[in-house]
DNA sequence: CACGATATTATACAACTTGTCTAATACCTT
DNA sequence: AAGGTATTAGACAAGTTGTATAATATCGTG
C-alpha cells in the first residue's frame, strides 16, 4: 500500500544520486559521466539505479523537475504583482518579499544549481528555468496591453528581460552566491528601471 | 610542406563531420551521439575520425572555435562605437551596418547555431558567446566612467545585458530566424533604448 | 514485534562504444 | 609523374549499457 511518508531507502538512494550527479557534474561534466560514475559515488550497485531511472538523462530531469516545481510557486505568485507596486517598493527601496524568497530558494539549491546551469551541465535547463520564471516576471511587469500583441517586437522584448534576469541569476550563482538574498533583491528591482546607455547611480 | 590551402580530403572530412553533428544533433542530443553515429552519418571512418579529434569533445570545440574566432571580429569592431553613435543611429531609426553583418554572420551559421544553443546542444556554447560578442556590447554601450566599476552592482547590469542579447540572438535562432537582418538590428537598437515597466512604441 | 512487501545487492550477460593500431589503398599537392 | 598523406577496412581490449536473476536486507504496517 502507498502512504505518504515514502521508503527510507527510496529516499536515501535519491539522494545519495543527488548528491553524487552534482559532485561529479562539477568535476567532469554531466557528458563525462556514466551511470557507473553516478553509482560508485553514490555507493549503490547500477541495478539500483535502474530501479529508479531509465538512463542518466531521466536522472537529470527527474531532479530538474523537482526545481522547476519548486519555481512554479514562485511563479505563480509573480503574476499576481502589479508594475504599480513594484514602483512603489523601487521608489522605497525595500526590496520585495517575494523576490527575497526567491533568492533564498536559489541560494537552497545552489549547489545542484551551479551545477547543472554551469557549463559542464544540461542545455536543456537553463532554458527551461527561463521559461518557467523569468518569462513569467517579465509578463507581470510589462505592460497590460502589449502582454498579447502580436508584434515581433514585443516578443523579441520579453525575450530581452527573461535572459537578462537568467543572466544575473546565473551570475550570482557562478560567482558563489556572494551577495545576500536582500542585496540581490534590490539589485533585480534596480535593473528594473535603467537603460543600457544611462548613466547608473552608485 | 605546408601550404595556405589545405588538404581537400581534410576539407570534405571536416565538412561532412560539421555537416553530419549539426544533423544529428538537431535530431537526438549531444549526448546522445556517439562517434559511431557521426562517422556513420558524414560516411567516414571512425579511423578517420580519430585522425583528426581525440573524441566527440574536441570535434564539437574545433567548430565551436570557428564560429567564436568569427565573432571575435565582430567584437574588435564593436569595441571601437561609441554611445553617441548609437543614440544618433537610434534617433534616425538608420539600423547599424555593423549590426545587420552580424545578423547577417549569424544566419549563415544558422544550422550550427540553431543545434548547438538548443536544448540538445553544448551547455558550454551559450557562455562563450555570451562572454565573447555580448559582453563587449554592453561594455561599449555602458559609460566609460562605470566599465571599471567595482560595485557589484555594475557587474549584475552588465551580466543583465549581455544575457539579454545573447536572449534576443537565441530566440531569433530558435524561431527560424524570421526577421531579416535589418529588422533585427533595429530591434537590438531599440532595446537599447527602453526600461522595462515602460511604454513601447510599437 | 513479526509479517509481508519491496528496495538493494552481487553477479552475469550480450550488445554496443571507445580509443588505438595496422597494412593496404586512394587521393592530393607540387 | 612521384612522393606524401588521408582514408579505408579490419581487429583488439577495455569500458558502458540495459536487462535479468536469486539472495539478502530493510522498510511500513498491523
Amino acid at each position: 500500500m502507498l502512504s505518504k511518508t515514502g521508503d527510507r531507502r527510496i529516499s536515501r538512494t535519491q539522494a545519495a544520486l543527488r548528491d553524487a550527479l552534482v559532485q561529479l557534474v562539477e568535476q567532469r561534466g554531466l557528458d563525462a559521466i556514466s551511470v557507473g560514475d553516478l553509482c560508485t559515488a553514490a555507493d549503490i550497485t547500477r541495478g539500483t539505479f535502474y530501479n529508479h531511472f531509465k538512463d542518466k538523462e531521466a536522472l537529470v530531469n527527474f531532479f530538474e523537475d523537482q526545481v522547476i516545481d519548486d519555481l512554479g510557486v514562485f511563479q505563480e505568485r509573480m503574476g499576481t504583482l502589479s508594475l504599480a507596486e513594484l514602483a512603489k517598493v523601487a521608489v522605497q527601496k525595500k526590496p520585495l518579499p517575494l523576490l527575497i524568497e526567491l533568492f533564498d530558494y536559489l541560494r537552497s539549491e545552489g549547489e545542484f544549481l551551479h551545477a547543472l546551469l554551469g557549463a559542464g551541465g544540461d542545455a536543456a535547463f537553463g532554458p527551461r528555468i527561463r521559461d518557467c520564471v523569468c518569462t513569467n516576471l517579465v509578463q507581470s511587469v510589462l505592460h497590460k496591453r502589449y502582454r498579447e500583441s502580436s508584434d515581433p517586437f514585443v516578443a523579441y522584448y520579453v525575450s530581452f528581460y527573461a535572459s537578462a534576469y537568467l543572466g544575473v541569476i546565473t551570475r550570482w550563482i557562478e560567482t558563489g552566491m556572494q551577495e545576500t538574498s536582500v542585496e540581490m533583491a534590490r539589485i533585480a528591482q534596480r535593473l528594473l528601471f535603467i537603460k543600457p546607455g544611462e548613466s547608473i547611480k552608485l
